[in-house]
DNA sequence: CAGACCAAAGTGGTCCGACCAATAACCGGC
DNA sequence: GCCGGTTATTGGTCGGACCACTTTGGTCTG
């Protein structure tokens, strides 16, 4: 047999990227065929409630085996976006989806960027600042220092941006494994990974607008260093809230921009 | 070997359920797999770093064949406490894992669960009182009613568990639903599935004392018919608060009694 | 014509056996 | 002892094949 191979696993087309890769043999098989499957999902090709193509038929269709079919869509499952059961595999709503769906909806190209950024910024807030009591109440005083200085650090309002993000999650950890709370750990490990990656990725600037840094800042130290719980949870949401506040209009204007190009390449093509 | 094939996946242990059609057929072979895999892995057998037997040798040991257990270490994979990739598998630790894993920690058998629970619970708490301060202020008038109605049926102290376990639920909807913040609802859901069901399965009263009660709810309504974000949040923190000493205190005394009848158990057998 | 009914088609679940590419482990040469 | 190459092992994928259960559609009854 010659085999056919074919393999062709990666010559379809694809006319963007273009780039060298970077690791080791890009995503396999059934990962590319999750990608798909799931972008599709998410993007509303299928409906909550409708079946998917049988795994026959994808099998077919996308040139592979059915057992990588079957790995692709186990990811789906587990994702929350599928249910696969004996005689067909729908689409789920997305209300029910797994917490990591928020990645994915977010690296999608089209739509809704900025709105679900900030709702991701909303709740990340909400953890910060749950962290933020709990540690404040719960710290030993190794902790409590190591996060005050931190904060100390991030009162400079010149720190660069990249900085700055890894001080602001270095402060999350820090007050999440004081509070002893395992699972807080786990969502903000959910909502941080990636997405704030991708936020500064696209030169976001998180961060509050310089005039209110500061006080706010001293806020959060003082109820840190007198365990002032809900002092602390008061000034961290505030924070965000700042932060939020500088975002959403960076956002605004991107977004703006963004359709003006888009327009003026429609007319000049 | 073997034959024949097959089978069994039903006929075997089971004795119960001799009748022709119990649940549609219990879990598939890769789940049980999983399942077990995803118990030892949670148990600690196999630390982070480890590496798992390879899937040829998993399938030999469960009598399975590679396909299935690949299935299975995909879902691990998923979850976040397997890293699996060409050269072996190993564990992955659970810090960095799916917000999924919390409900196979609470149903595992042995330990921690009053603590995790409590966890879940402080968590939850937060998520709540977000979901308070949010609503409160983005609420349009039906929503207020309706979350308003709900306290005030909460407000009896003589509702049934189960109802008011309900109520709390469609109240906790409701304001998420205020909120617009799709995130907070996904990790809403993470949470609230499954594991509130299991509190209450075992008995425990999630509810604040009977004192505390009408004061605190009384606050909560207030505020939100007030869109007095930051009162809805104390107030609804402060609940979740009575709620946990309520629950902590009786899982204490549950867990004393558990490892009562053990002992006795023990020394009788 | 509505409803119970049964058989064919379709679907997921599992298995067998096989090959490839990449990693991890091993070993001899320097 | 360190390095570089060889080899055993491991995951990734493929093709083909059953089985049991669903779904579906048409048939047979009331």
């Amino acid at each position: 047999m010659n085999s056919r191979t074919t393999h062709g696993a990666q010559s379809d087309a694809h006319p963007s990227a273009t780039a060298p890769r970077a690791r080791a043999q890009g995503p396999s098989v059934a990962e590319r065929i999750a990608d798909q499957l799931r972008d599709d999902i998410l993007r509303g090709r299928y409906q909550t409630g409708d079946r998917l193509p049988s795994e026959r038929e994808l099998a077919d269709r996308f040139g592979a085996h059915r057992g990588a079919i079957r790995e692709a869509l186990k990811k789906l499952e587990q994702l929350g976006i599928a249910e696969i059961k004996p005689g067909g595999v729908r689409a789920a709503p997305i209300e029910t989806a797994s917490l990591d769906v928020v990645q994915y909806l977010i690296e999608l190209d089209p739509p809704h960027n900025a709105e679900l950024f900030d709702q991701v910024l909303e709740m990340f807030g909400g953890v910060f600042s749950l962290a933020a009591r709990l540690g404040a109440e719960r710290a030993n005083d190794a902790q409590r220092a190591q996060a005050i200085e931190i904060l100390e650090q991030l009162k400079n309002e010149k720190i660069p941006l990249a900085e700055e993000q890894l001080l602001i999650q270095t402060l999350s950890q820090i007050l999440i494994e004081a509070s002893g709370n395992m699972v807080l750990g786990l969502v903000r490990h959910g909502l941080q990974n990636r997405y704030l990656e991708r936020m500064t990725e696209r030169g976001t600037v998180l961060r509050p607008a310089d005039a209110e840094r500061g006080p706010i800042l001293e806020r959060l130290i003082r109820a840190l260093a007198e365990s002032d719980g809900a002092g602390a949870a008061d000034a961290t949401f505030e924070i965000n809230q700042a932060v939020r506040r500088n975002a959403l209009t960076l956002w605004k204007t991107q977004q703006a921009e963004a359709i003006h190009q888009m327009e003026n390449k429609e007319h000049t093509g």
